[in-house]
DNA sequence: CAAAAGTGTTAGGACATCCTAACTTTTAAA
DNA sequence: TTTAAAAGTTAGGATGTCCTAACACTTTTG
């Protein structure tokens, strides 16, 4: 039913998600200048995305995430947030760079090892 | 000069680092084997990066690292161990799925997040 | 409301990576 | 030493992602 996203999918859905909760309307252009890719790399991105179901697009319309899209996005910034608080915080990495990791960590990291970097941070802060 | 390489061919490195440290000669084969893709495609991909001057390879002839390869190799591997000490280590994550995420993190953070997760883990250490 | 500016799409092409099928070379065994 | 098996290559094709150039639609504004 739902294959994996590639990694540039993943990174659509996380920008839109992003753009949603700031502006109204999700443009092609704003992702086209968020993600640094050209507006026909978009509209094709988004043309497979919503052949899975996980946006909604007219042409010449703005973009919409379905409820699966969205859950997905959301997956995909809560890895990305984990593990830059963990660069942050723990390593004291600078916030540049952090985010700069976490953009090709979050493609890299399994759902357990998210879930114990959560518990390893919890359990830091509790004993400090 | 050096342009930055592409995850795939990085993993063709480490794995024929890997390869040169417990056989005589690195063939296309095992290599084949070890990355889990065809023949066809490694000599490929072998093709990339000897025009790289990162390996040397003659026709029907087995693959060595130049200099320059076994230091790339090298720096991947680092960051794998590490990434995976690290995993298994401070987060309890099990080996399995530790060697799974470390091959793919391994393309993502980057020297300076490493340099600290070795600083992280050798500090931890020296407080037990 | 017409024209200019902005936005979006289509067409066509580049490049990396992978594949299968068919062929060649090398190695090993009968 | 000839032949069968293994190893390696070549050719040709698929897919994913990106691009530029050209065209179409929409919005803004004079």
């Amino acid at each position: 039913m739902t294959l994996p996203l590639s990694n540039t999918l993943q990174d659509y859905l996380e920008a839109i998600l992003i753009l949603t909760e700031q502006d109204e309307a999700v443009r092609i252009s704003d992702l086209a200048q968020l993600l640094g890719i050209t507006k026909p790399s978009v509209t094709e991105g988004v043309k497979a995305l919503a052949a899975q179901g996980l946006l909604r697009h007219e042409k010449y319309g703005p973009v919409f995430l379905t409820a699966e899209g969205e859950k997905m996005a959301t997956e995909v910034r809560h890895r990305h947030l984990v593990l830059k608080q963990f660069l942050i915080n723990v390593l004291g990495v600078s916030p540049a760079l952090a985010e700069k990791d976490a953009c090709l960590m979050e493609h890299a990291v399994s759902s357990d090892t998210v879930a114990r970097l959560v518990q390893f941070m919890e359990k830091r802060l509790q004993e400090s």
